[in-house]
DNA sequence: CACCCCGGTGCACGCCTGTGCACCGGGGTC
DNA sequence: GACCCCGGTGCACAGGCGTGCACCGGGGTG
């Protein structure tokens, strides 16, 4: 089997191939209920040799999250390149968040579901990661013009908001009925809310 | 055992002890990751006494997700009374969540995994029951002063990003160290976010 | 060419799972 | 007082689970 290739090619291809089954097979059912035959029967390995990839189950969710967070940064990276003027960022950002998430569904619903369900040490990784989201979002508002009068703790406050509503957004895209129409009226709810959220931060100072 | 009352009594108590145990049991792990053999340990039942109170652990978790709503249910109606000016209303509310996060703690530990993470039904149950708190939301604010200028559309996508962040915050007491100042600093940035909300609502439609 | 490293195998173990079935015994009802 | 309803019991079964162990065979290396 898996005929051609150098030996750690190899075993890079089988670990694909079990991060790949993890993450289809975790669709439905979270990961604690995931269970290592499973995997491996899917993978077309026998169980043990799980093992020489992953120390548990655990390990791997930790490899998973890892990888979902990688591609996550290259899509705050499209957001970053680009006209930054607030309604302008808010279209680019909610465009590009709905394209990834399409484009990484699996590893989107993995997040969604770990992030409330996952192990312990799973859940934590993913709470940081998205921390760290919030973070880089915060200091990218503070580049803004416009942002003069909100203190580090109004941004820290404010990025915290925006990543609660894009994350919901993506949560009802992902359990969103397959009609096109029903997507659509999610995304437009997403603007609305980040254009009111906005409006708010810019007449937050200045208000009683 | 359970030695007083009528047969009926009896049977209550009964699913009360499954409903608990279950609910204490899922704590840590999900409720598809749940055996129905170690909730009857748990109550002190031999497994297949089960059947005689749930067909099945969703129906339990149906069961589960009603029972939790009930209280949420109450705590919307505790805020409702009182002063409606925003910035009250935003204290209370927030008072309130606070309050009955920690009495029911068990309960929306159960609601915030199994709503990203339970079977279908469950999730969808789920689902529902926090549109039905949105709608109400949408009804409230409707009859609150300064709200003359909102479209029914605006109140909805308005309720939706609040109970979003009222999610959110109630999700983040729960994961909270125990030292009391972290509790303290999430329900400060809630309020906040509240704020920030309402002020960017009552700018809405007067902005470009 | 010989040796070894190492991903994958096959088997075995003890444990836990859901569920079917016949049965019990006491409250509830006629 | 006799009868039945029904929550709880005990046993059994087949299957899935994680994991330990000895083993294989081909790529990689001296």
């Amino acid at each position: 089997m898996s005929r051609p290739g150098t030996r750690g090619e190899r075993k890079e291809r089988t670990r694909r191939a079990i991060m790949d089954a993890a993450l289809s097979l975790s669709e439905e059912s979270s990961l604690g209920a995931l269970s290592l035959r499973q995997v491996a029967k899917e993978v077309g390995i026998v169980p043990t040799a799980f093992y020489r990839h992953f120390d548990s189950v655990e390990a791997l969710g930790l490899a998973l999250v890892d990888e979902s967070f990688v591609s996550l940064r290259a899509m705050l990276r499209d957001v970053r390149r680009g006209d930054p003027a607030f309604d302008a960022m808010v279209d680019r950002s909610i465009n590009v968040l709905v394209a990834h998430v399409h484009r990484q569904r699996a590893h989107f619903l993995f997040i969604a579901r770990e992030r409330a369900a996952g192990p312990p040490a799973v859940r934590e990784a993913i709470r940081h990661q998205i921390e760290l989201f919030e973070h880089e979002l915060a200091t990218d508002l503070a580049g803004l013009p416009g942002t003069d009068p909100w203190s580090t703790e109004d941004l820290r406050v404010l990025s915290n908001l925006i990543v609660t509503a894009l994350v919901a957004t993506a949560e009802a895209i992902l359990s969103a009925p397959a009609a096109p129409d029903a997507e659509k009226a999610i995304v437009e709810t997403a603007r609305t809310q980040l254009r009111m959220v906005l409006v708010g931060a810019l007449n937050w100072r200045s208000s009683p």
